[in-house]
DNA sequence: GCGATCAGCGGCACG
DNA sequence: CGTGCCGTTGATCGC
């Protein structure tokens, strides 16, 4: 396909704020926030009306450059007779960025006309997984109870905040998959966070399916618990399936 | 454009390994890790030869129904003629996923031969700061030496371990954007695995262009040190401009 | 293969 | 608007 020919085919869409679809062979050029190059080959360019701006390569999931809805799109034919398409960010308060497509050989180039407001509907985040646990708190110990949900913390916010029958606050970090370091450093700062504020035993607490054997250590060593939380996520109304206490290997102790 | 037509397209595509898309009115379901739902819009459809599935909006940057490389392709006709295209994933170990792509209607479905065999080629990560300050370490303080770059600990890896003149070990963490709390939880984790396998004073430092204000505050309140980093890496070589220590707030001594 | 972390993370929700 | 953090995170690298 002729570069000309494209480059009026992308011009028209984007007054139209089309999705635009242009396949060929070409390089790409990224300046911005960190830089990179890629010599040619065969790849995808998708713009969306939003300004959305993806180059695939034919393999892998992630786009390969890309730019975020907003982007500026330019187009322009070079000296040698080639398309470049450019998307260009300028937000005063971020590094500006721009994105250069080169193209050497155009097979395909057309736009469509997409109509869809519809929202997806997504379950099992963890969030859900937070709103059954607070219904069955019971499910970790007897006498166990509600304090807060989603209490905010200046630094972050805790799942759950409960209390236990012995009047002792228990911060529960909720992982919807398996807890690494990082979440017990997360759960440490809760419970320092909230030590700080009041004057009563403040246990922590993390509920996940699993749980790294790093980050295992890590919790014993600050006294946490955990507690393997079993659920099923792949249907609508997830489910929790079981919830049992992981007590400490014999081992540490010898 | 004919469900059964679209359907050989795919069929043929998938057998030669190319990538193919298919536009038109769908709706798509997931299940697996967790589970979504979303009605009949106008979206498209990418499948590359990897198997990655790609379900686009026509707004916003992310796929909004995916599988990632490996995914096993499924066609079919339903009893009312509609063309549906699934993405099956079954991994020893795994949690088995599900998409499903129903069309209503097809507007366009072809496949592309993508030759492309190139990497695309980065600078500016975190990783080229690391090098960089490496070789610079008096930029922070005279006398600072290195000890190991990327020292592996068991709990993570430091980005740069160094010794001052005084003989203290100084562990620095390179964040190539704002340090937030979660930086200043890692720095704490290696400080702490550090002092206690070496017995001597270990200081704790992050080198960002910015920090928060809560992370500062948790900064400060370990004793660990900010310096501002000041860097270009929108080009091919990365340059640091300025590496300047942020001392405590006047106000925190009130 | 597991684990830990980075990412040009993106996106969201809440202060 | 900043900030903290989740994500069907994905991608990478070291052990």
């Amino acid at each position: 396909m002729n570069a000309e020919e494209a480059k009026k085919t992308i011009d028209q869409s984007l007054n139209q704020a089309q999705l635009i679809m242009t396949i060929g062979t070409c390089s790409v050029k990224y300046e911005g926030r960190a830089a990179s190059k890629l010599s040619n080959g065969d790849r995808m360019l998708i713009i969306k009306k939003d300004g959305t701006f993806l180059v695939h390569q034919s393999k892998g999931m992630a786009a390969i450059n890309y730019q975020g809805p907003g982007a500026a799109i330019l187009t322009s034919i070079d000296d040698f007779g080639k398309l470049t398409v450019s998307a260009i960010r300028k937000k005063k308060g971020e590094i500006s960025e721009q994105i250069t497509v080169t193209f050497q050989e155009i097979s395909f180039c057309h736009s469509f006309d997409l109509q869809d407001d519809k929202k997806i509907q997504l379950f099992g985040t963890e969030q859900d997984l937070s709103n059954l646990l607070m219904n069955d708190l019971h499910l970790i110990e007897p006498g166990l109870v509600p304090v807060q949900q989603e209490s905010p913390l200046a630094k972050g916010h805790i799942d759950i905040l409960a209390r236990d029958r012995h009047g002792a606050l228990v911060v529960i970090e909720i992982k919807r998959r398996q807890a690494e370091l990082n979440a017990i450093s997360q759960l440490k700062r809760y419970v320092e966070e909230v030590s700080k504020r009041k004057d009563c035993k403040v246990r922590g607490m993390i509920c996940a399916p699993d749980i790294s054997e790093n980050a295992k250590k890590m919790l014993d060593g600050y006294g946490f618990e955990f507690y393997k939380l079993n659920y099923d996520a792949s249907h609508e109304d997830t489910k929790i399936k079981g919830l049992e206490k992981k007590q400490q290997e014999l081992t540490h102790y010898f």
